[in-house]
DNA sequence: GCCAATTCCGGACATCATGTCCAGTATGAT
DNA sequence: ATCATACTGGACATGATGTCCGGAATTGGC
């Protein structure tokens, strides 16, 4: 009933480490089991064997829960970065190489952190862009075949979906004529590395 | 206690459709109010002044509301696009305009249905990511300023985290290296549109 | 306008998950 | 060893879910 510090590295006494430990795993063998809105905490605290009122003096909530085991873990991301302190500027973006190894490493974990459910509004939302994009983008032909033709499908319906999200939240004043100018100049170029140029008209 | 139509539009009884529009109705406007996963159906039941046993007739499930006024709104999306037959190919994207001015038009709605409630999975995980592309962005220096830049930062890491959820998902035989390279390449042409070309190195 | 069919109502009910609390026990820190 | 602190397990109130029913209201067809 004490139990101050946030984080798991500092925390002194073994068995609040032990039993943050064990949920978080529990959470985490959880999620693929039966998705995550459907676990209840009871359901984690038999996983964990971990009394239910125990867990509630360490989070206030499921989501608390999850929240905290996907910090601890980017923050171990962050951390191996930093002691492999590799030469920066060779690439553009810094972020995505560590990214992908980390999540291949620990699979299960990120599989079970971003496998959408296909319950929520953006998963919904999700499977219509991809069609749409699918269907462009097979109709103006890509060069390459199968996986890397899902690939760019991907790429275009999240970048299009997270721009849509960004524009409708921010007060821009960008007319949706020019947010769709910027959409398919970054989409269309983005393409462009695995196809000829797209011919002005 | 029949109720077989799934669509509203073909709805016999004049009673299933108001109920139903009232339901979605209220399901809409109180979405921006408390957060998609706070409101309960007795609470969309108090808002559109329907019996909350009446809601069961129709709906299963929160999701399942939810789920039908996005599907609703989308196929009336659809089909003004094609009664507006626009002349195709004139963009590589055809999908996205049409998307924004809807999106512009309900905004609301839009808002609602896209809005991160900021206590997902995702929301978290984008969080991270957006900070990241940011950081490497603002180093890297965009030409444009404010706005657009932000804009990029929202296309990359959207589509980041779609790639990866993607590579996670399937059961892909590309290594990190190899996700690694395809995501280069497009964010490095997509950025490429403002800006000169990386060259090779 | 009438009638049969269907939908809506609203209240009751069982079930389940949540979050709080407490007294008793076990365990770690020193 | 002993004290502080964490864990236990059970009880409790609360609130949401989904189902069911009889009666009232509305609709569409005639």
């Amino acid at each position: 009933m004490k139990i101050e510090r946030a984080d798991d590295t500092g925390t002194i006494d073994r068995r609040v480490a032990r039993t943050r430990a064990l949920l978080q795993d529990a959470i985490i063998a959880l999620i693929p089991e039966r998705g995550y809105a459907a676990i209840t905490v009871d359901d984690i605290c038999r996983k964990a064997n971990v009394g239910r009122s125990t867990f509630y003096t360490h989070y206030t909530d499921k989501d608390a829960l999850r929240s905290a085991t996907l910090e601890a873990h980017l923050r171990s991301l962050s951390r191996e970065r930093l002691s492999k302190d590799e030469r920066t500027g060779s690439r553009l973006f810094e972020f995505s190489l560590p990214m992908f190894e980390h999540a291949q490493a620990f699979r299960s974990l990120h599989h079970a952190l971003l496998a959408s459910s296909g319950d929520t509004i953006h998963d919904q939302m999700r499977e219509r862009i991809q069609r749409s994009v699918r269907a462009e983008l097979g109709g103006k032909r890509i060069g390459e075949t199968g996986v890397s033709a899902e690939f760019a499908v991907q790429f275009i319906s999240g970048a299009f979906l997270a721009v849509l999200g960004w524009w409708l939240s921010t007060d821009t004043k960008l007319s949706p004529a020019q947010v769709d100018e910027l959409f398919q100049k970054m989409a269309g170029q983005g393409i462009g590395a695995r196809q000829a140029p797209i011919d002005e008209g």
